[in-house]
DNA sequence: TGAAATGTTGGGGCG
DNA sequence: ACGCCCCAACATTTC
């Protein structure tokens, strides 16, 4: 009678699961674990993680498991399950932050001493970050480069649904209700529940929905904050409920079945490929969270003004674009990906913050935050990242909103104040006349040309 | 996955 | 008719 632990991290689901296909092909009693660790979970994503976990329960259950749930040091209770239940192996998909490779690496370490064999899988990318390289034999610095050849030579798993359920086996558990993921008061989550289906089913809900409804047309579309026309899967990916092959997969079927453009489909796999890079970029830079992909950078004289940093935070900035999108982050724990390009530019060139004070808040308030992306997203926007936009380059909160919110209708969306400015002033209130009716919105923070100036006499002085 | 400054061109008003 | 100026419109360079 052979058992084993699956141990679920960041792969929250069932179907297309590598470890979990091979647990259950392999074993006849099986425990199924989760174990609860606040550090590496951002604010926002208590209440994801929550609903994630009634999601997966709720799976396993159909197929007579239960998920166990621990929380606390993952060595203790993993020794002490295989001491209680006699397991021989256990099972994980890997995880790519650095202090999760530390960690699985000692406790691998540990359970092979024990006689324990550990069997961990790739779980979470196209192509595992070691495999990729170029010519000369290094890593990739560059997007492009990169991305053509992780493309190129990956091999998408054959996904075959699990045939045969292992037993269960009883456990100790706590309740999911005892770690209180969910607030209270005051309860920040309310909006969430309108905007997202945490777990399996809704990411596939929303992968079809992508497909189907806003594929053709998404290279033009998805730039567009006022039109749901991006996928919204991040969260998903993030908390592995799918895998970014299911992605691949569904992509490669609509291109076949040829009802959509292709410059769209493959713009979208970019993004994807986004994900890759910034994992593949934290794999062979750990220090990425915490320190500038450009050493240059590292003499920067970011600014520690606690008052601008709150105006951004909460969407008081002045400017309509980027409060529409820091109150959208906040109400529903996530923004358009242009906007979060343009607030970020915003905090960093703008106001002069650094990105990690940035990349801080996001980490706090997004239902995606993810330490890869995060981290080499505001890396990339502040002009100091692998691959960066030059720190030159220097978003107009104005162009940008007169270009991409042309009828101000996600302004007005999220900034209520200026529902009666006509649209002629709605991307810059500051210049009507008096007459306008703007309420309590408050007058902009920074002048833009200066601040302008002021960034670029800073990054010139770096060099 | 910018924006501003600077340069060039060509049409039209006008003396 | 002609030269001159103005200034869009577009292109190129620079930050």
């Amino acid at each position: 009678m052979s058992k084993a632990i699956h141990w679920f991290r960041q792969d929250l689901r069932c179907y297309d699961n590598p470890a979990l296909s091979h647990a259950c092909a392999q074993h006849e009693q099986l425990i199924a674990l989760y174990i609860y660790d606040k550090r590496t979970l951002g604010a926002a994503q208590h209440w994801w993680l929550h609903h994630s976990l009634v999601s997966l329960q709720k799976s396993l259950n159909e197929h007579q498991l239960s998920l166990t749930l621990r929380q606390g040091d993952p060595v203790d209770h993993l020794l002490t399950l295989i001491k209680e239940h006699h397991i021989d192996t256990v099972y994980w998909n890997r995880c790519y932050e650095p202090a999760s490779i530390a960690r699985d690496k000692a406790l691998k370490v540990t359970l092979e001493a024990q006689g324990v064999d550990v069997i961990s899988c790739n779980g979470s990318l196209l192509n595992e970050p070691w495999t990729v390289k170029n010519q000369s034999g290094s890593w990739f610095k560059v997007f492009s480069p990169f991305w053509r050849q992780a493309i190129k030579q990956v091999e998408i798993p054959v996904c075959s649904p699990i045939i045969r359920w292992p037993a269960g086996i009883k456990t100790l558990s706590d309740s999911l209700e005892s770690w209180q993921l969910l607030p209270t008061k005051p309860d920040w989550a309310a909006a969430f529940t309108t905007c997202w289906q945490p777990g399996e089913a809704g990411a596939m809900r929303n992968l079809n929905r992508f497909i189907d409804q806003h594929l053709t047309g998404y290279k033009q579309q998805r730039d567009i904050p006022a039109k749901e026309a991006t996928s919204k899967l991040s969260p998903h990916l993030h908390f592995g409920e799918i895998s970014p092959w299911a992605v691949l997969r569904a992509i490669e079927q609509a291109k076949q079945d040829s009802h959509c453009d292709l410059q769209s489909a493959d713009h979208f796999l970019s993004e994807v490929g986004w994900r890759e890079f910034s994992y593949y970029l934290l794999y062979h830079f750990p220090q990425l969270p915490e320190q500038n992909f450009k050493q240059e950078f590292a003499s920067f004289p970011w600014h520690h003004d606690m008052e601008a940093l709150r105006r951004w935070q909460q969407g008081m900035t002045g400017f309509p674009i980027i409060d529409a999108g820091m109150r959208e982050l906040w109400h529903t724990g996530y923004m358009h990906n242009r906007v979060r390009m343009m607030v970020a530019s915003f905090l960093t060139k703008d106001l002069l913050i650094d990105w990690r004070v940035g990349a801080e808040w996001f980490w706090h308030t997004l239902l995606d935050a993810d330490l890869a992306n995060n981290s080499a997203s505001w890396q990339w926007v502040a002009g100091c990242g692998a691959d960066a936009a030059p720190y030159f380059r220097i978003f107009n909160p104005v162009l940008q909103s007169e270009k991409f919110d042309p009828q101000g209708t996600y302004i007005k969306q999220w900034v209520a104040e200026l529902s009666e400015v006509p649209l002629k002033w709605l991307h810059k209130p500051w210049e009507a006349g008096t007459g306008i009716n703007v309420g309590t919105y408050p007058a902009p923070l920074v002048n833009h040309a200066k601040a302008r100036e002021l960034a670029l006499a800073y990054y010139r002085n770096m060099k």
